[in-house]
DNA sequence: CGCAAGGTTGAAGCGCATCAATGTAAGTGG
DNA sequence: CCACTTACATTGATGCGCTTCAACCTTGCG
């Protein structure tokens, strides 16, 4: 989402499987945008066409209710964690948070994971500034919490990293 | 919704006719509570029921969807608001964004509106302390932007306000 | 009266922003 | 092949915004 004043806060990754948000499903609306980071596939839906479907196969409703309750309840967690964590929870949860999300779709190796995100992504989910981003991971590197190639992640010590997380 | 720690974080204040969340209305999920601050007069829906009518009547479907849209981009604004504005702007915005909810009910005079907030209830909506807030609205008043009696709050400028909150 | 809830104010300090400089690697055009 | 640029990461210095701690005041209430 992008402010007026130019900054922008990320309001989510999506990773494969993800659709964009269950209200676009819906209507056109559009008070955010979407950015690809890696390359991405995708697919479109036809929004009369799914009206009739969720009309005649009740089991899909259910299916888009569970996603909506998930989003919602993603969107919750994003406002309470904005509000009352410190830079250190937030990227340490930011940072399970997208390995467990890849873990559950078979995407980590060992304790790692493909982490395209650069410093200033990480910046604009957080709302934080990319300086104070840099010192966090380089502390975090310092406390043998993660270790980070090129483009992958590897968390060493989930103990201590979900410690700092809070969680 | 009460954070681990023992702080909690309010994601929305209900007024008249409000519902809970549309969440709710398909799935008992609690991941959050309500509290009450004024007298509340309510109504229960029956789930079932509930579906069977939606199945029924798609224009019912129109209005949830409607709902569901504008209960997303309120939870969207809040993350934002709460990630990448100043206390100033935060407490500012809360007070503009209750007298236009109330004042689309009527429930508007003059430029005056119900207030039964206490400020401990602007710092869990807002993730400030009780100390800060209690600074921001003294500094509101000294600029003469708003008035404050008991249980009700007067904006005085409404420029003035909508400058600080920066809209 | 004593107590609880809410509001106000001051002093001190930390967390993060801001500003600025420096480094490195990859890409681009002459 | 070199000069230049662009994207990203890193580091230091300084300061503001908000928290924290603490005290005190007012009001309403059992």
């Amino acid at each position: 989402m992008t402010l007026p004043d130019g900054r922008r806060q990320i309001l989510s990754f999506l990773l494969p499987g993800d659709i964009v948000s269950t209200v676009l499903l819906f209507e056109p609306v559009s008070q955010c945008s979407v950015e690809a980071i890696t390359e991405v596939h995708y697919r479109i839906f036809n929004r009369n066409e799914l009206k009739d479907l969720l009309l005649k196969h009740p089991y899909l409703s259910d299916k888009l209710f569970r996603l909506w309750i998930d989003e919602k309840a993603r969107a919750n967690q994003l406002a309470v964690d904005l509000a009352r964590s410190t830079a250190d929870e937030r990227i340490a949860r930011l940072i399970l948070n997208l390995f467990d999300r890849l873990a559950r779709r078979g995407m980590a190796r060992d304790q790692t994971i493909d982490f395209p995100l650069r410093q200033h992504h990480i910046a604009g989910a957080t709302g934080l500034t990319v300086v104070h981003v840099n010192r966090v991971l380089s502390e975090f590197r310092r406390a043998s919490l993660i270790e980070t190639n090129e483009r992958s992640l590897t968390i060493l010590d989930p103990i201590g990293l979900r410690r700092a997380a809070n969680m």
